[in-house]
DNA sequence: AGTAAACTCCGGAAGC
DNA sequence: TGCTTCCGGAGTTTAC
């Protein structure tokens, strides 16, 4: 599942290659993914595209940001199984994977292509106009993109501990994109798990200095993950097709059963918020 | 209004 | 082999 720091390692791989490259043709194999003010206009905003050269790629939480010249930009929302793959210049387009989950294709000048691929269909592309890569919010919100919380490795603990002021669980808050963006249900259970957390503690028994210890941890997490290419737990690649090397470095997602990198205590999967959670049960106590 | 749970989309994987 | 169930990011709906 593409979270944060697997959506930045996207981008580091796309930017590389495709800004500064002129776009010959978008091709849009899903037309069921397309959303935004351009949603049953999207052939003639696509088309207009063409032409253009790629200036920016950014990232905003979750979402991958191209920016086009004149300010166009296209906005992928990856959900669960989105990626990207540049296929190597001469790679006669051969995966079997990319025959059947492509749903969109962009052709560059030389004939470099980028393919967006998304197995479960849940991934999704906004059609912008006027964005401003630097601060992307106010276009997005004007295309009825749902609101953005601040970014984790940028936000003060002031105002963390502002989104933190709610009954609901712990956990419930930190998936929730509006309060914070770009956590996801294995970076939420690694941090919980870093700051000694229990997921479903509810956020107004969270004293102030374990907040700050939260968003320390929350930081660290991210940054080393980000490093280390992100997370391939089933299926996330990079764009060059490479798997992330966080997986092994996991304390807590997905190792049920498995001793505790702390104490030793076997790892158990709850309910939290509706998700699968991963906890120590002696390094996170109740309350 | 804030919150929570249920339901929707979807297909691979796991279980029977 | 073939069926059913599980899973989840995010949006929507329903119920308190």
């Amino acid at each position: 599942m593409p979270e944060l720091p697997e959506v930045e390692n996207i981008a580091l791989g796309l930017r590389e290659v495709i800004v500064g490259k002129r776009i010959e043709r978008v091709c849009v194999v899903l037309p069921a993914i397309v959303r935004g003010p351009y949603r049953r206009r999207w052939r003639r905003f696509l088309e207009e595209l063409c032409g253009r050269r790629i200036e920016r790629v950014t990232r905003r939480a979750k979402r991958l940001i191209l920016t086009m010249e004149g300010d166009s930009a296209l906005v992928f929302q990856l959900g669960m199984t989105g990626k990207f793959l540049l296929p190597a210049r001469d790679e006669p387009s051969g995966a079997a994977d990319r025959h059947t989950h492509t749903r969109l294709v962009m052709t560059f000048g030389g004939g470099r292509e980028l393919h967006f691929i998304d197995v479960r269909r849940f991934g999704r592309v906004w059609c912008l106009r006027d964005l401003d890569p630097d601060a992307p919010d106010a276009a997005m919100e004007a295309a009825g993109m749902t609101p953005l919380g601040p970014e984790p490795l940028l936000v003060s603990r002031a105002a963390f501990a502002g989104a933190l002021r709610s009954r609901r669980p712990v956990k419930a808050l930190l998936l929730d994109q509006t309060r914070i963006a770009g956590l996801g249900n294995i970076y939420v259970d690694e941090s919980l798990w870093a700051a000694g957390i229990r997921p479903d503690r509810s956020c107004a028994s969270i004293a102030e200095d374990e907040a700050a210890l939260l968003l320390r941890e929350i930081k660290k997490v991210l940054r080393r993950a980000i490093r280390h290419g992100g997370t391939t737990f089933s299926d996330f690649r990079n764009p060059y097709g490479d798997m992330g090397r966080f997986r092994r470095r996991l304390k807590a997602y997905g190792r049920t059963g498995e001793p505790c990198k702390r104490c030793g205590t076997a790892i158990e999967r709850h309910v939290v918020a509706g998700r699968g959670t991963h906890i120590c049960p002696r390094c996170q106590p109740k309350e």
